[in-house]
DNA sequence: CTTATTTAAGACTTATTTGTCTGAAAATAC
DNA sequence: GTATTTTCAGACAAATAAGTCTTAAATAAG
C-alpha cells in the first residue's frame, strides 16, 4: 500500500469536501457514511488536518467541517506531507540511511524517477481542480464507482 | 516507506549473495551480519525465497544459502512478488476495490503511470545483471556507503 | 438554563508488522 | 555415537497501525 490507511481516508474525505457546492460545512457523520469510514476514526484523521490549517471546523448543531481556503488550494501532496509525513518521497527505497547521489544504492536512480512521478501525481492540481475535473468524469470516491461531483 | 521492511531484507540479502563471486553458500549469520538485519528474522524471510526457489539452502557446519538459477536470473520484482504480494502493482492508490480503466478515482491514470515506473526499476535487470555493474559503480547495500561487489 | 448535536481529545482495544526465542532436523567432524 | 553448526519452523513478544469508545467542550434551539 503505497499511502497509509489514515492517509488514503484524509485525502477521500477532502476529495468529497471539494466535490461538494458552496463549501458549506459537512458533518463528519455524513462523510464517514457516505464513504464507509469508521466515524471515529476519521474524526482523528480530519483533525490533523484541521490543526494543519487545510480543513475549518464547527461544533454544535449545524456544524461540520469543511476545506479552508487553504485547503481548497493545497494539493493532494500537502495533505499526504500532513498525514504521513514526507517519508515516501525523501528515503531510499531499500530504506539505506545515506543513499543519495553520491554513494547510491542499486534502485537510487529509478526510485528518483519514480518518485517524481508519484510527486507529480499528488501535486499537478489542487483540490479545487480536481473538483472541477470531477464534474465531467465522475472520479469515484468509493468502492461503489461513479460519484456525483457537484 | 515503499515496500515492507521484510521485503527490504530479503532485495538486500539477495543482492548481497549476488554481489559475491562464485555463488557459494553463505551462512546466515555472515549476511545477518554483514548487512546488520535480525538474524532470526531475516532467517524467516530468506525461508520464503528458499521456497518460492529463488535461493537454495544447506543444512550442516557448511551449509548457509545461495541464489538457484532461478534466483539468479531472477528480477527484483520478482522477489517483491514472492514477499509482500502484488498490492502494490495491483491496488488503486486510494484503495477503492473496482478503480481501473472503467470508472477510475482521480489518480487512476497517473497511479498507473507511477507504478509502471516502479514496475520498470524492479524489472529491468536480474540480480546478476545488478551484480555485474556493481562490480563498477560499488552500489551500496548497507548505511555505511560503498559497498565491494566481487 | 436545559437538551441535543456536533467536534475535540485522550484512553483503550484490535490487528498487523516487526522482531525474538526455542526446539527440531540435517549435515560434518571426531 | 557425540558434539557442533547450520537451516527449518513454530511459538512468543514488542512495536506500530488501524480502529473503537468515552468524556469534554462548543454551539443552537427552546
Amino acid at each position: 500500500m503505497l499511502l497509509s490507511k489514515s492517509c488514503v481516508y484524509g485525502l477521500r474525505a477532502s476529495l468529497y469536501l471539494a466535490s461538494k457546492r458552496g463549501n458549506e460545512f459537512h458533518s463528519l457523520k455524513e462523510i464517514s457514511e457516505e464513504l464507509e469510514i469508521s466515524f471515529h476514526f476519521l474524526t482523528k484523521i480530519l483533525q490533523q488536518l484541521t490543526a494543519e490549517g487545510y480543513l475549518e471546523s464547527y461544533k454544535g448543531p449545524n456544524g461540520g467541517v469543511r476545506l479552508s481556503s487553504n485547503g481548497q488550494n493545497a494539493t493532494l501532496f500537502d495533505l499526504v506531507i500532513a498525514i504521513d509525513g514526507p517519508g515516501l518521497f525523501t528515503q531510499c527505497a531499500l530504506g539505506l540511511p545515506g543513499c543519495g547521489l553520491q554513494e547510491p544504492c542499486p534502485l537510487h536512480d529509478h526510485w528518483v524517477e519514480a518518485r517524481g512521478k508519484i510527486e507529480n501525481m499528488l501535486k499537478r492540481m489542487t483540490l479545487n481542480e480536481i473538483a472541477e475535473e470531477g464534474k465531467e468524469k465522475h472520479f469515484r470516491l468509493t468502492a461503489e464507482g461513479e460519484f456525483s461531483w457537484q
